[in-house]
DNA sequence: CTTTTTGGTGCTCATTTGATCTACAAGAAG
DNA sequence: CTTCTTGTAGATCAAATGAGCACCAAAAAG
């Protein structure tokens, strides 16, 4: 066999070209192997020798950051937004296609790993999406949730912090999803749309049961406390 | 400040306790940093020289193991698969139960951390915790689902997948409390506890609409399909 | 065709890190 | 007092890895 593998180089892109590509690959690689991959490797896979990634980034943590910034809010999909408010739908149905989409961008093998070895990191970065997610998805989510039972709206009764909570429940099996493909090796049997569906439908049948009786609870901190 | 400080040494103790005292922090170690942390940082906070690690484990991955043997089936708790069976008291109780119960292993910062790392890492043993999860725990949950709402009995009509996906619903609701804890820094507002018992009381008030119907459609994979 | 620009390579350095080895000290046991 | 065991001290190796530098060659400009 010949030594000549490597040398054959996919030279001269244009410098944004090339930036691209690397970042893409990027993605890919610590998607795969965590951050802790070497700059080697990831060099190899791009074709492309080592020391060209520092003209493009002055180091390692720059080239991490820019990750980051493409994989976190860069997904972010203004519809699932949108779609929450439209009551010309029903709420179930609105639901559905909100996870349904939300499924595309975030339960991605490289969304998903990467998500979680950036906050085992401590990166304070999934603080913050989790907390624009709150903001912009649950808690609309919670606010739909009283009009559809004909419970007292958010500005007379502002939302316990329980109703989120019950909220969080359906990204946290939506995204469980994701983990057991692309993680833990345990995929999901059944086709993942299906599922969805039935995770909403599911979730809307028990709220309808349990909210009312949250809000007739006292204050904050209701249910059956410590 | 005086740099006197690791070394009044905790020296000479039985080969069996130092081996404890090593697996008990690398638990720690490892969770905290990740399986990347390097041995002579875990000799300091033993403060044992690194050296003395290779007297106990012949290398760093026979260590890791160790950990992963501790940590998986070493915390495993018979009393959740034994409460699940119990019929003289009610489906709801015995679920809260039993969660309240799997928290104090599974919701620790080293379980959630160490749990993850491993998956991340391509570690089989997530899959077959897992694995064991599911027959242990979820299946005989679907079982008792059949029972409690007059549906037929397992030994009739086969668990279908749906089933099983829906209960993995709770885990993943639970788990997900933890990951927000000790992994994304987003932690729960309220009193964890109460939160487990609501999700199990939201869980089975969905579960006693969303089962019949489900049973009612065609062979497997029912639902809406792609 | 020559010059200039700039994308890309090869080599090298300094650290970090897993792992090993020699010599020695201090409790415990006979 | 002698011997065994637990640990230290410390040096050392080899491999891996982030980063920097001098130089080259292909494309663009004149």
């Amino acid at each position: 066999m010949s030594e000549v593998t490597a040398r054959p180089a996919a030279r001269r892109l244009s410098a944004q070209e090339r930036e691209a590509r690397i970042v893409d690959e990027a993605v890919h690689f610590f998607a795969e192997v965590g951050f802790g991959g070497d700059t080697r490797e990831l060099a190899k896979r791009l074709g492309v020798t080592q020391s060209l990634l520092y003209k493009y980034f002055p180091n390692k943590e720059a080239l991490i950051n820019r990750v980051f910034d493409v994989v976190y809010m860069g997904r972010w999909n203004p519809f699932w937004e949108s779609v929450i408010h439209d009551r010309s739908v029903p709420l179930q149905e609105r639901l559905t296609r909100l996870y349904l989409e939300y499924a595309k961008a975030a339960l991605t093998r490289d969304w998903v790993r990467i998500f979680m070895f950036s906050g085992l990191r401590g990166e304070s970065i999934n603080s913050r999406y989790l907390t624009v997610l709150r903001q912009r998805i649950l808690e609309p989510i919670a606010a739909e949730l009283r009009h559809e039972f004909g419970l007292p709206d958010v500005a007379e009764v502002p939302l316990k912090s329980a109703e989120i909570e019950l909220v969080w429940g359906i990204n946290a099996r939506v995204f469980y999803f994701g983990q057991r493909q692309w993680i833990f090796d345990v995929p999901v049997q059944d086709d993942l749309p299906a599922l969805i569906s039935l995770t909403v439908e599911h979730f809307l049948a028990g709220a309808r049961v349990v909210l009312p009786r949250l809000l007739q609870s006292n204050p904050d901190q209701p249910i059956t406390s410590r």
